[in-house]
DNA sequence: GATACGGATATCGGTAAACGATATCAGGGG
DNA sequence: CCCCTGATATCGTTTACCGATATCCGTATC
């Protein structure tokens, strides 16, 4: 029932990580499983190249230690997805977390 | 892009008012109008329905007005699944609302 | 320079949900 | 009894998840 908020979540932070530094894949996969986000890379990689797709990534292929890595960081268009997001989470926050008590009428 | 995230708001509110009051699907819908989520009904009465599939639900028909109006009321799995969200929106709060700054490493 | 290795990335088929247009339902008034 | 209206339901198309499986590509080894 929370897996589409579960999977939206996902999607911001990859934004949120990707605004910061470079991601790769596999990174993000164990930082997300750290934080008890638990997808499969056949959700995790499809996403990333429709949000490359989409503007919100830019992709870097780069090769380091040996090991074939595609790095995405957001770009201008992604950091604003990203503020929206945070309007949105914001928002959730302050409606069902904030104000718990019984319904102020 | 932020629709996935959007539509498990969508649920979390139809949890949270149904647990204060019993709510039907078209005041659901103006209500959810109003905080900006804009949805079709295509969308919220099937979510409605499977919700009280999954027992988060309950259903009670009644007749106010001369209208036949289906309220739902949260169930105690629907307020452990309210709970369980409320979590989840408090972790997504905290990392990426409000820790906005650069990387601390 | 051919081959095997391993981390990283890509894909496929089955399933489920969103969406919006359209249809249906049910009580009340004329 | 039939239409009006608010409310609810459904259908076909499209899109995404998911995990098992396949593929890619530097590197090491010989």
């Amino acid at each position: 029932m929370l897996r589409d908020l579960e999977l939206g979540a996902v999607r911001v932070h990859i934004l949120h990580h990707a605004a910061r530094a470079p991601v790769y894949g596999s990174w993000m996969f164990e930082e997300l499983r750290r934080h008890g986000y638990e997808l499969s890379y056949g959700t995790l990689y499809p996403a990333l190249h429709r949000m490359e797709e989409q503007g919100l990534l830019k992709r870097e292929d780069r090769v380091e230690g040996g090991r074939v890595r595609k790095y995405y960081t957001a770009t201008e268009r992604g950091r604003a997805e990203l503020e929206r997001a945070r309007r949105v989470i914001r928002e959730l926050h302050r409606e069902v977390v904030e104000g718990e008590g019984p319904d102020p009428g």
